[in-house]
DNA sequence: GGGTCTCGATAGGTGACGCCTATCGATATC
DNA sequence: GATATCGATAGGCGTCACCTATCGAGACCC
């Protein structure tokens, strides 16, 4: 049995009439009897009494249309539902970010996704690298926003623009005389995020050391770690896009000597289909910040 | 697109896996892979992430799980709905009887209908000749039961049991203290059915002629026209399997002197294609009545 | 790190079947 | 009795779903 075949079941039982039914289906006449004289023998029952003036749809048949017409209806469902799906760039898109760039890069972009990618409905998901890692290889986010440079055969992405780091101080701090900070000064009092936050290990590295003051200073965010350099507990590296919220919180920012910083990439399942959408969304998002990383390498400079 | 297909959706999204939603459809790999392929040409949508570990539906396959379910589920219907309706002595089965025979025949003949065919939901529908042959025409009765010969190209029909006619007298009438009674001897004061009743056009034609006593006696019912003869109005004519009603209202009966009664005949359209059923039926009512007709007729005898 | 296994895609061949046109037989209509 | 209509039948044809065999990519494992 078939759709097809319903679909003549459905059409000759409307008009009682095979030719006209045939008509409305596009085929012979001879077709839909053939067709409807198998869907019979299948059934093992008489769909239709022949030889009257018209064909009448008999008693068990009436009992069938209900359920041909909810089949039929279904499969128009499944087409039309998927012409509204054609479009790779609309549907639901569940971006991971990091939290070190979430809450400063999501306002920025917001506006320019929704206006370049109207039926783009984005998602965003917050959490560490290797967590968002996980999801996404369960295929539980489209993509990720990562700051870490490790690529992985099952995955790819590309760069969408390189956020420089800055030296945060408390105002009273010796260091915020300067018009420059050399990381390593920074080394002596830094404080860092706690474990899993690429951050901490990129400013431990920027400093040339791989500890820093004890665990029980260890903040697991980023306001956090704000608030504790604006009360003088120490120094830290931030990234360029939360200058504003650390400037609002009072830290001293300084670029650093000599440029450091990391990557934003945007990154996807090797065999991820709607790559597309993807790259879209990476594009939108490099472009926004094309200007702010231009300004900010030059104020490094 | 096709069920099969929806078939083939549902098997990957379910199994995630190419090779076991073959085997689960019976069919190879490779037929699953190009059928998927090609439906997802159709929908325009890609409906599976290939590559990694196991076949990952997109969300846009997600979304169309549900459509394709309730396809399958409504064709599965039809299927099911078809096989319990395969038995042709099942289901509806509506009779038309004319109403001088209904109140009589049918407790009769209900309880050995209803155990030779268990599965026949007899419903019966009381009305006239005409009425009873146009409602058959459109395919509103399966059958009727008819008391008159009349044929037509587009009906047929098997006899089932041969009916006396009785005379009915009031107990004080003189023919009542005859054996038996010859029609022509009631034509004095025979009273009949109203127009429309097969049987007022049959005890006219007994009794020799084409009109009777006043057409405000003409009865509507064989009921009140028992009662106006046993209310001494009048004779009449009564069909032999109405005897107990009469007797019951106080009437005389006498047998006619030469045999005089009714046919009566199933009757279906020539196109009917549950034909068994219209024959099954026919052949309980004549296998109940067959003892009846040759008693009555050694009675008249 | 090269052999092995698994998975899905591809190639080529085959049979079934749905479709067509032409025609028939039956029935209704004039 | 001629004509028109309706559904069934016959014969031919092209598509397509299916198969087996094979490939290429990726994971796994001594």
């Amino acid at each position: 049995m078939n759709l097809r075949d319903l679909r003549y079941l459905l059409a000759v039982a409307e008009h009682e009439h095979f030719g006209r039914a045939a008509r409305a289906c596009g085929v012979s006449q001879p077709t839909l009897s053939v067709q409807i004289r198998k869907l019979e023998d299948v059934l093992g029952v008489v769909l239709f009494e022949r030889g009257g003036k018209v064909a009448a749809p008999t008693a068990a048949c009436r009992q069938l249309l209900d359920h041909a017409r909810a089949a039929v209806t279904a499969a128009e469902g499944v087409l039309a539902t998927a012409r509204s799906l054609r479009d790779p760039l609309a549907g639901r898109f569940r971006l991971g970010v990091i939290p070190t760039l979430a809450p400063y890069l999501l306002p920025l972009v917001f506006g320019p996704l929704r206006e370049a990618l109207p039926s783009l409905e984005l998602e965003p998901w917050e959490d560490q690298t290797a967590a968002l890692l996980e999801r996404l290889r369960a295929h539980e986010l489209d993509a990720v926003l990562l700051a870490t440079d490790e690529t992985a055969p099952d995955l790819m992405g590309v760069p969408l623009f390189a956020e420089p780091f800055l030296a945060a101080l408390p105002p009273e701090h010796p260091l915020a005389a300067r018009e420059a900070v050399a990381e390593t000064d920074l080394a002596r009092d830094i404080l860092v995020l706690s474990d899993g936050h690429c951050l901490r290990d990129q400013a431990l590295e920027a400093c040339g050391q791989t500890t820093a003051l004890g665990a029980a200073l260890r903040a697991s965010s980023l306001t956090t770690l704000l608030n504790m350099v604006a009360a003088g507990y120490g120094t830290t590296l931030i990234p360029g896009l939360a200058a504003g919220a650390a400037q609002d919180a009072g830290i001293v920012l300084r670029p650093l000597t000599t440029w450091t910083g990391r990557t934003i990439r945007i990154v996807w399942r090797a065999h991820y289909p709607q790559r597309p959408a993807a790259e879209a969304v990476g594009e939108v998002i490099a472009r926004r910040l094309r200007g702010y990383t231009e300004s900010t390498a030059a104020t490094a400079a």
